[in-house]
DNA sequence: CATATTTAAGATAAAATACTCTTAAATATT
DNA sequence: AATATTTAAGAGTATTTTATCTTAAATATG
């Protein structure tokens, strides 16, 4: 097993990760089907998974969530797949990221100091309301319907 | 096992986390020693875990990857401990979080997409860049010795 | 009705992160 | 010199996150 000082050494390129993995991959497959205006009701799991080289299995079960969630529809058997219940245009990413990292995605102490608040603000605390505050307007104005441009399928499509 | 919709439904309350524990812990500990200007050469690093409420041997992990990195200086031995090599005045915010979680950690995109960058921008882009740029400056341009205000004191002391 | 297709659900596995334990090395004190 | 104290270093464990595998359920098609 690898030393913690070995892996303390070697995490020297990591960066900053605002949202998870599922996250991630739930919005890349939220952005991927608003931006196909055209051909609506559903798509295919797998074939989106080979596009956007996301696991079938893991992007199945995120989609999943979401359709717990009621954002999305699915139907299965031949020629099913996943679907909006809501047009991209009413979805926002903030509702994407609160369903897929936690209601309490932009709640946080950016030092994780414990008992940081409003009533015990830590020295960050005012600074990073602030940062955080547009963060959030951001998420929550932006639509998916908004991502689903030209420049998007450079970054969705690894494949092509 | 836990099941991953279970997993996928119980995360429903996580915050955002922009620093990993890692760095939490590592600032924490940084911010308690600038805090006590006076008693300056060294801090006796099981007594640091108990009053942060941080566990000895990982605190003690993480604070010899920052003395390996020049930020601290050690000694062993009784009455022995841990301090600054450079004042807390000329340590900033972005020095540590670099030397803990990577030199890249203000590089990345917001949305994890692959080749999002200046060349092939992601719609969140430029949104993104002007945020974290101000994340970025407000960390460069705070030193440790900035934060050691009385207000820290109600977060760093749990115990207390 | 039988079969193929596709998502749902549950279990399992692998990797990363977070944390603990044991021993070694350095240094002060007696 | 012997002992106690304190950090260094390495190995080990636990938990969380990420990913895979298998089986079940739903639905279309022949």
């Amino acid at each position: 097993m690898e030393s913690l000082v070995m892996y303390l050494c070697r995490q020297n390129t990591l960066k900053m990760r605002v949202i998870s993995r599922l996250g991630e991959y739930g919005l890349r497959a939220l952005m991927y089907m608003a931006a196909q205006k055209n051909e609506s009701t559903y798509f295919n799991i797998r074939l989106m998974s080979q596009e956007l080289d996301i696991s079938f299995h893991f992007l199945t079960k995120i989609l999943q969530g979401l359709t717990q969630r009621g954002l999305l529809q699915s139907y299965r058997g031949p020629h099913g797949g996943i679907g909006f219940l809501v047009p991209p245009e009413q979805i926002t990413l903030a509702t994407v990221v609160k369903a897929l990292e936690g209601e309490d995605f932009f709640h946080n102490c950016l030092l994780g100091l414990p008992g940081c608040g409003e009533r015990q603000p830590c020295p960050m605390h005012v600074f990073w309301a602030e940062l955080r505050e547009r963060l959030r307007t951001e998420f929550e104005t932006t639509t998916l319907a908004d991502l689903g441009t030209q420049t998007l399928e450079q970054h969705l499509r690894l494949k092509a």
